[in-house]
DNA sequence: TGGCAGACTGAACGCTGTTCAGTACATTTG
DNA sequence: CAAATGTACTGAACAGCGTTCAGTCTGCCA
């Protein structure tokens, strides 16, 4: 049946067209900037075409959620060849925190926005295997029972950890550094060097 | 001249009826399920009407979060009158975790959308008095100057110490603790010992 | 070659923020 | 007191949004 293989490719294709089309336009424009109807106009097919490929606006940018966070974990390619646990985990954050202000969207769409984040849990994409969340708390982990920083619960030291990265690199994202009067290059600076201390005191 | 007082009073009044009702809605909805046509089929006015009293929704939703933050420094009214800053320091991050986890509407307004925090930044509503920065710093720069945390840039003090406070909120406030496989219950119980737990890493 | 299945269209629905000509009423003026 | 002015308000209209669906058009199979 080489028809339907190719018919079968021929809607893969699509598919695929519509999701490049939409994460370039979202890389750029977010996701209330980058409406169906201006994707269908770019790729040159009326608005309720996309509907026979996607069921609707939230399952589109759940796929382009889940590219952000596949661009996410490729970041880590170099980090996760790293022997020493500690090591991986100063860089975990450095890049973390680097991938994200330099991908503001991406940060949005993977933490910010309320819609698709509750659909991902349905759909249990918070698999152990493969993300980053399971890279992070490995690494944590052996941090912890190789006796290198002062936590005894993994959960707790994840989200402790976790909690300062992503605290600032949403004060930096939304520019909410703005309400203590500092600067982008203020908060740039100090991005580094807080990351930087706050390991410090964790080790023991 | 009585009539123009009472012209002032009225005009005063309308725009508050429209903030309150605005407010009101904007709590339970939030920013996007609050609609002007909603507010104004609420109050029993043609929509055309709210822009009589505000230029735009963004300048409606700017005072919105100004009352938002209002609030928030309400939270303080105790603990500015606390002696030790070490112990006001604690209890503005114990506050601060608390409104916004109870208010999340509120501290998305706040701190998550775009537009209206960048109107506050042209408005110039970060001044030094009054607002819960200035106290925030102020407590951090005593704590500093009295020996009793481990830091000399206030400003970088300031930011990681907030940043930790921040990112649990944001991380509870936007369900992000999924995605390491959390429930709702662990978070609020991580949330109060990552501070404690902070707060004597920090402590000289 | 006729009929069918699937791809695609584009008008339509109800929603949004926003504008503006027109109305209706209160106040000021002659 | 009547006319003119001013202002508060309306509601239809515009352009955009996500979404639906009757209808068309085309390529495949019997």
């Amino acid at each position: 049946m080489g028809i339907s293989e190719r018919k079968e490719r021929e809607k893969e294709e699509m598919r695929n067209l519509i999701m490049n089309t939409a994460f370039e336009m979202f890389l750029k424009e977010g996701y209330i900037g980058t409406s169906l109807r201006l994707i269908a106009k770019k790729i040159e097919y009326s608005p309720g075409t996309i509907y026979l490929y996607y069921k609707d606006k939230d399952e589109l940018f759940f796929d382009i959620q889940t590219r952000c966070f596949q661009n996410l974990i490729a970041q880590y390619e170099n980090t996760e060849k790293l022997a020493d646990p500690l090591e991986r985990l100063k860089q975990i954050g450095t890049i973390y925190m680097d991938y994200n202000s330099r991908s503001p969207q991406c940060f949005n769409l993977m933490f910010m926005l309320d819609g698709p984040l509750s659909e991902l849990k349905k759909r249990d994409r918070w698999g152990k295997y493969g993300n980053v969340a399971g890279f992070f708390k490995y690494t944590v982990m052996e941090c912890i029972d190789n006796g290198l920083i002062s936590y005894s619960d993994p959960d707790e030291a994840c989200l402790e950890i976790w909690a300062l990265a992503h605290g600032l690199t949403t004060i930096y994202v939304k520019k909410s550094y703005e309400v203590m009067g500092l600067t982008e290059s203020d908060i740039k600076k100090y991005m580094n060097s807080s990351w930087r201390s706050f390991i410090n005191r964790i080790i023991i």
